[in-house]
RNA sequence: CGGGCUGUGGCGCAGUUUGGUAGCGCACCUGCUUUGGGAGCAGGGGGUCCUCGGUUCAAAUCCGAGCAGCCCGACCA
């Protein structure tokens, strides 16, 4: 491709509404636009990359046996009210009506589709097991879009989903899944970890998050030091040892290690559910009592932890935090120590909440009987949930908010104040240096881009949607089926993300758009002959070569070069060329050397294998 | 949705405090020179100053409402 007939807009200066390296440089090479926020138009360098990703996702995913089809991006309600969904979903799905006032949505996912083009053909055990995926573009309305293609309003998914007879066959294709993803990632030179993951609102037994270790990621990820433990925060646990207090905090250990699964294995994590009910059956009168009395102190405007510490010289270990959250309308309280951040999907998964949100500040008095900056859980209203977390137990003589402003309450025992804290549980999350929940060694906190997701749906949506299929008993039986994704046009951000440098991005060569740039300095006629020539033997060797033919000053072509990230470069000008020679740089490494023109296209193709 | 910031030629910004009819750099067009790391000189084109309303002789500037974008939180590939 000549550069001369090239649409590739590049910019000298940064985008003041990017600001993150990949969303930067990809507007500065020219690869995409926004038409508006979260909405991308990737232009023909940005598609070039797109289609690299794709067709690697789309080779690893044929060799692994699946099927390629296409799904409507516009779908009908029904589907989604049969599957409960329309509901669960809320303002993330683009919805709208014909003109004949029927209702659809903008696809956000398929699983209803596909259970849809299932159920009808699908009669016998013998028709399964297969697995069909897409790669199509997915619209959600993101809360915030942000991040140019990290977190986007309309983005390229790659989807597949299993189709199995039974919980064995679901294992069977989850690993087959597993194995191809990790063989895609590792074909995209992208460096990617393998978490444990919250399932989130897909529903299902288990599941895996593949993430791309970036400062700029949105996850939070627990690492051991010690060994191969590694997991969202949103699920990650700590092996905390609870003391004394009550017998039922005695093996905190052991629901974790039960939920744990390693990244080669085959089995899969319990639910979170179980996690929760394993140590929620606190008896209050295994506890100990403690014999200071409850005061109030005057705590005027200290709303905060930090504010509490100053004032009365508690440290935030011994103080209760209280959270005040409404889950699906209903007042709930969740307490943590003051030194713990409470996980709010852990929260979510103990309630078995749909939606969960922070209370409003008007809130606390209208449903609470409390006040902001001031809630504890002694003598809240009746009709208050009261949630506790694992390490609540073991506190004695503790701080917390008097629900009247302006006050606190010392001396608090959990065990004889509280009334009703409806079970102790796991809800905070965990801080690096807490011991790893498998060996004991110590948990690191980094953040990562999630670029895939696998889940095990289970008969979640066939049971709702009545897919069924007759077993060797001629009973009928709900198909067992897993959702596997992949963010292709996420992929390609990541890429940048985690391949860039000053002077711009570095692509791995198999997303590189173009293997090959071509740069001929100066105007002389045989600079440009000879530019031309190696052109057209490169291309006719096969290989993806960009001619920069613009008239353009060198320091121009230089940078727009390194700034789109070609891997090699070859410069052609008068100097080396009075040698019969070349000059290459390898873009990843900068190293650059002369080579023989005569030669030029063998040795080329010789570097390009070197580079991974 | 809550909190913060910002809307001025294609891009990056100044001008707003103290109203007086819009400017800088880059990019773009023409000519000459230049030509190995974002050229020089000369000339030129392009702006509903986010929108609507109000105050005023006069509004980019003051007031009100709305819209859009970005950042921090909940959502997710």
């Amino acid at each position: 491709m000549k550069l001369s007939k090239y649409y590739m807009p590049t910019l000298r200066e940064v985008p003041a509404d990017a600001e993150i390296p990949s969303h930067q440089l990809m507007l500065r090479a020219g690869m995409i636009r926004s038409l508006s926020a979260g909405i991308y138009s990737y232009l023909p360098l940005g598609y070039r990359v797109i289609r690299k990703v794709e067709q690697i996702v789309r080779e690893e995913m044929d060799r692994s046996g699946a099927l390629e089809v296409l799904m409507p991006a516009m779908q009908v309600a029904d589907i989604w009210k049969e599957s409960g969904r329309w509901e669960e979903f809320g303002p993330l799905m683009v919805r709208f009506k014909d003109r004949n006032e029927r209702e659809y949505c903008l696809g956000p996912t398929h699983e209803e589709v596909i259970a849809d083009i299932v159920r009808d053909e699908v009669r016998s055990y013998k028709d399964l097991p297969f697995n069909l995926y897409q790669i199509q573009t997915k619209v959600r309305d993101e809360i915030r879009p942000r991040f140019g293609l990290m977190r986007a309003k309309e983005f390229i998914m790659k989807d597949a989903y299993t189709l199995d007879c039974d919980e064995d066959g679901l294992d069977k294709a989850y690993q087959n899944m597993y194995d191809a993803y990790v063989r895609v990632f590792e074909r995209c030179g992208l460096d990617t970890r393998v978490v444990e993951a919250d399932s989130g609102a897909m529903g299902g037994s288990g599941s895996h998050e593949f993430m791309v270790l970036a400062d700029s990621g949105e996850d939070d990820l627990a690492f051991c030091s010690e060994c191969d433990y590694a997991a969202n925060v949103e699920r990650a646990e700590a092996a905390l040892e609870i003391s004394s207090v009550s017998p039922a905090a005695d093996n905190p250990a052991d629901s974790s290690l039960a939920a744990n699964v390693s990244a080669e294995a085959s089995t899969v994590a319990d639910g979170p559910a179980e996690v929760s009910a394993g140590n929620s059956d606190y008896s209050p009168a295994e506890a100990t009592t403690s014999e200071a009395e409850i005061e109030k102190v005057h705590t005027p405007d200290a709303t905060t932890i930090e504010d509490l510490v100053d004032m009365i010289e508690v440290s935030p270990g011994k103080m209760i935090k209280t959270m005040a959250y409404i889950a699906d309308d209903q007042p709930v309280v969740a307490l943590v120590r003051g030194d713990d951040q409470l996980n709010e999907v852990k929260f979510r998964n103990y309630l078995g909440a749909i939606e969960l949100r922070p209370a409003h500040p008007d809130e606390f008095s209208e449903k609470f009987g409390s006040v902001a900056g001031f809630i504890g859980p002694v003598d809240l209203p009746e009709n208050i949930r009261i949630v506790a977390d694992r390490r609540i137990q073991e506190l004695d003589k503790a701080v917390t908010g008097a629900n009247e402003k302006d006050y606190h309450l010392v001396n608090v025992n959990p065990h004889r104040d509280i009334a009703k804290i409806e079970a102790f549980t796991e809800l905070r999350t965990v801080q690096a240096g807490d011991p790893c929940p498998r060996c004991g060694g110590s948990l690191e906190i980094k953040s990562g881009i999630e670029v895939g997701h696998i889940f095990k749906l289970g008969t979640k949506y066939s049971s709702n949607m009545g897919a069924t299929y007759l077993d060797e008993n001629g009973k009928a039986q709900p198909i067992v089926m897993g959702s596997y994704g992949i963010g292709i046009t996420r992929v390609a951000a990541a890429a940048v993300e985690q391949h860039h440098d000053d002077r711009g991005i570095v692509w791995p060569l198999p997303l590189a758009p173009f293997q090959i740039i071509i740069l001929p300095l100066g105007n002389s006629d045989e600079v440009d002959w000879a530019a031309e020539e190696l052109y057209k033997e490169l291309q006719e060797a096969g290989l993806e070569v960009l001619l920069d033919d613009r008239d353009e000053r060198a320091g121009v072509k230089f940078n727009d070069a390194e700034l789109i990230g070609i891997p090699l470069r070859i410069t052609i000008g008068s100097r080396s060329l009075e040698n019969d020679e070349f000059e290459v740089q390898i873009r990843r490494t900068g190293k650059d050397f002369n080579i023989d023109r005569s030669s030029a296209c063998s040795k080329i193709e010789k570097l390009l294998e070197e580079i991974e």
